[in-house]
DNA sequence: GCGAGATTGTGAACAAGTTCACAAACGCGC
DNA sequence: GCGCGTTTGTGAACTTGTTCACAATCTCGC
């Protein structure tokens, strides 16, 4: 284990072990081999050994990984093991969505304010909570403390509350509007596109419809 | 352009630039170069370059891109060409969100009908559609002819939303619920995982204000 | 305690994707 | 038409991430 920069990609698939042990810690499972976790995972062995890796030694060889050892240690490396609340901008569609789902609970995640701009919205009850007004997202935080705050606002208006987050002091955004956000190089984000996927479904549904119902048809295409 | 098989990532940032296209469409811009595109859409110019080159010669060296005629490529690539029927199942917090979502409209995706197995939902108006039972999926897409579907249920039902999904037609899917899918090797599935997201914001959030506040502290983990 | 069988952790080989750098192509002004 | 500044398209170099393969480690039964 050479303490390197970890990839983003591992971060990821992190996050998957962690649901699939949850899933194993309920059904009484006490040990797992990278093998099974394979199987329910579809990440190749390999690489759930390398990912984790990057972080230390958690299994024992000819054994496999303690299932509520190896939660623990994903919780801690995902700072997961306490809890972390969460800003929420936009008291929409997504918003509502958002703020109902419960599995966030199980991670330890918590939406604790919802902000937004419309002043009919403002003072209403938005699931557990009350809407604020945008404009006082920074004295909110500064009780709260969140790194984290997601924005689900129309696109032309996801700059501006991106500042606004940064400026209560966030660190990490999960973007649902369609734009590039500019943010300070400390500040990550990680932006949400339904039609981003649904466009790289399209290529390849159609795609392989020619390969099934035609002949495996590839090349041909002039290109000009 | 050597034809071969075109990276994922490449077709994800297609339908980035494709958004940015639109938008300079809208304000009246007719030509783009990779450099402007680079502002734009945070991604480099170089790598704009690379992605299109897998699709053929779309510029003129010294001016740029022509931004019309490029939509019109992208749109062709990623069969967006003509209208995309989508199958959506689930008529809860995330359909609800997803049918009401007007941006589909400018990418030709069209969420054709909604599926529950709910029969209080059953009969209901959801957004402009009649929800209709999950049963009668593969009669109604007889008609519709849909590639993509949308798995918006709860992990313990996506399996076998998946499968009736695969017998109706379907050969791309857009999964919301946090399962891995087992599914035939011709049809494709993407993952959409919010829990994920923000686990990966939140290792960093916290990893950043560690650099920040404290100093720069690495490694140190004792591991076991 | 010791051999058999299982499974880990990891360097090394490999694959995939990104960036670089530059020749070829274009428009424009003269 | 011709040089000049601009921008493309793309092989080659580089970087990043994944897979392989195997020595080291552990359990268990006897
Ligand atoms: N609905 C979907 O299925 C869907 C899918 C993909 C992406 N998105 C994107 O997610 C974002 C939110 O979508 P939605 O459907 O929830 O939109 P919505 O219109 O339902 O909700 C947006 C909310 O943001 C609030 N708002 C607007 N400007 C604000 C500001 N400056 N500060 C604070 N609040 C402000 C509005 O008052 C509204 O309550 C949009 O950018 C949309 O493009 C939505
Ligand atoms: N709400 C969120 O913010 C959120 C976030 C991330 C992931 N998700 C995931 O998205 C999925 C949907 O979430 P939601 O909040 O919309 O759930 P929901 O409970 O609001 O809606 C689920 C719908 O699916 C229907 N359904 C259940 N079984 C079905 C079946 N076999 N066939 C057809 N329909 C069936 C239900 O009747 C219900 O209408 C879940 O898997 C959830 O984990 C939700």
């Amino acid at each position: 284990m050479t303490e390197t920069r970890v990839p983003v990609p591992t971060l990821e698939r992190l996050a998957i072990y962690l649901r699939v042990l949850l899933d194993a810690h309920e059904s009484g499972i006490q040990t797992l081999s990278s093998q099974e976790m394979e199987q329910h995972s579809g990440i190749s062995a390999a690489q759930f050994r390398k990912d984790l890796s990057y972080f230390g030694e958690f299994g024992k060889p000819g054994v496999g990984y303690s299932v509520q050892g190896l939660i623990a240690c994903i919780e801690r490396i995902l700072r997961l093991d306490e809890e972390q609340p969460i800003l929420l901008v936009g008291a929409g569609n997504i918003g509502s969505a958002l703020v109902g789902y419960p599995n966030f609970r199980a991670h330890r995640l918590r939406i604790a304010a919802v902000f937004d701009n419309n002043f009919v919205k403002i003072g209403r009850p938005f699931g557990d909570l009350i809407i604020e007004d945008i404009a006082r997202i920074r004295e909110v935080n500064a009780q709260i403390g969140a790194r984290l705050g997601i924005i689900a606002v129309p696109a032309h208006a996801a700059q501006e509350v991106a500042d606004a987050l940064v400026d209560a002091g966030v660190t990490g955004i999960l973007n649902f509007a369609p734009t590039i956000l500019r943010t300070p190089p400390h500040v990550h984000v990680r932006n949400v596109s339904f039609l981003q996927e649904l466009a790289v479904l399209s290529y390849h549904a159609v795609e392989d419809a020619l390969c099934v119902n035609g002949q495996a048809r590839r090349g041909g295409d002039d290109g000009v």
